[in-house]
DNA sequence: AATCATGTAACAATAAAAGTATCATGAATT
DNA sequence: AATTCATGATACTTTTATTGTTACATGATT
């Protein structure tokens, strides 16, 4: 399969639609994602259903921010776009009867979810407002 | 892609020769996994060239453990199945030139190598003789 | 009414692991 | 020496989820 890019694209959108005057079209993000504008609503619709973003039709329409971004975690972010699968490794399960395997998935599952409750409480304490303040940072270094 | 259980499978199948005589061939294996002996022959080809198992050819061949399981690791065995991508998710990479998703990408990735440290550093620290151990464990405890 | 923009559905492309078939190579048995 | 057994290697196909694409319906604005 492919990388999941959906998480990272979100987050550049938002960054983008937080430093932009009313909405953008799904075709302008698009092309800032070099993507095509029927992914891009694909995307966001769970971004609308979760309420962080809003979509208009018609004439002057497009999506814009529906929420505080000193509030909203990269988290809740990875959740809204479908809180996909983290790992391309998992356990075999060839004969769930089998103590041997039973032991090396346990084993293995120990570790990954271990891993994720770090993944989960890293990406949920970084606010998207945090990320654009980053941005702020980086710009102002430089000039 | 689908999940990559070549690790599992692997620990299955060294804590099985662990506790079996002689050598075991790729067929015995690929019904212990339920798979094909191609692909058993195709993911052991890493543990051998690590050196961690032998295989013989002919009469009374097949594979056979070659190190200490005390020394061996699950990261060992992870790196030499080839080491294969850990995360699902990943960086967009429309325009490395736009601020925004540099800021983006790079917070995302800080807290995926946290994660995989922790996660190496996890499988790092368990051997093939603990799994074992934990098996004799389970047994016990079932009887 | 025409245009713009989203919403939805259906399908193709992509990528990596896994599954499968086939044949070559080499070792042990007879 | 011939047969058999087992690995080694190659060349596919299948699977599965994201991504890409086309086409059309729906609703809002001009």
């Amino acid at each position: 399969m492919r990388n999941d890019s959906r998480l990272s694209r979100m987050l550049h959108v938002l960054l983008h639609m937080a430093r932009h005057d009313g909405p953008i079209t799904s075709e302008a993000i698009a092309a800032m994602l070099r993507t095509n504008a029927v992914v891009v609503r694909r995307t966001m619709a769970g971004l609308r259903d979760a309420g962080y973003v809003r979509s208009e039709k018609g004439h002057g329409g497009g999506w814009s921010i529906a929420c505080d971004l000193e509030k909203l975690s990269l988290l809740d972010v990875h959740r809204a776009v479908g809180g996909p699968r983290l790992f391309v490794i998992g356990n075999e399960e060839a004969n769930p009867d089998c103590a041997v395997e039973q032991v090396v998935n346990e084993a293995v599952e120990d570790v990954l979810c271990e891993a994720e409750a770090l993944l989960e409480k890293r990406l949920g304490a970084i606010s998207l407002a945090e990320l654009s303040r980053g941005f702020d940072a980086r710009c102002k270094g430089m000039t």
